[in-house]
DNA sequence: TATAAATATTTCGATATTCTTATATCGCTA
DNA sequence: TAGCGATATAAGAATATCGAAATATTTATA
């Protein structure tokens, strides 16, 4: 990886490394889902969910449709979602999670 | 995952997400390396790897082992490896890089 | 024990993130 | 066109991160 690689690619981790966003993802790996549904599910206000949407659709994460006066989000790239499987051996060898 | 697994993957990924730390897991993906390796081959001061290390090291995503007057860094999981396949493709199909 | 090499810590100004509150916009339908 | 539901934006205080510079610590060896 280049310099230059490695900047892109720190904001795209950057932008991935929040509670919320990654809860975003996990949801959506699930399928499309409004940000209604989105902000109910990971319990958090309507402003902060817009927001986060907007750093994940910005490092081009998510995708956003509109239809009428809803928008509904998707994932990218379901290659990330790798990402999980090892977040959740890593938790669970080397910060004593049990199962 | 957890809300309390979410904060937790947040942080390590925020540990990864920097353009130096991610040199040093990229480098270290060849073996075991020397601090001043480190921060000569990647082009950054003593002090300044200094602090990336012991980033990386409070996340469990590297090791250091001290010998004599050196210390030895190498990566905890080699799983996380992956993300730079991931991200190679990425930065390829939405950001406009060329191979 | 004095010195040098390797590494760590501290400090600090600059910049960026986070999250809340308030307000704005957009699109539908009565 | 007025009002409502869905979403976005703005503004700001609190907190965190970044990076440079200076200083400290540790270990081996002369």
């Amino acid at each position: 990886m280049s310099q230059e690689e490695r900047n892109i690619a720190a904001d795209v981790l950057k932008a991935m490394a929040h509670p919320i966003r990654l809860g975003v993802i996990e949801v959506l790996a699930n399928g499309e889902k409004t940000v209604t549904e989105l902000y109910e599910t990971l319990g958090c206000s309507q402003s902060m969910m817009s927001q986060q949407l907007k750093t994940l659709s910005q490092q081009k994460l998510i995708l956003i449709r509109k239809e009428g006066t809803q928008k509904y989000c998707s994932l990218c790239n379901r290659d990330f979602l790798k990402l999980f499987d090892c977040m959740h051996s890593h938790l669970r060898q080397f910060l004593n999670f049990k199962d």
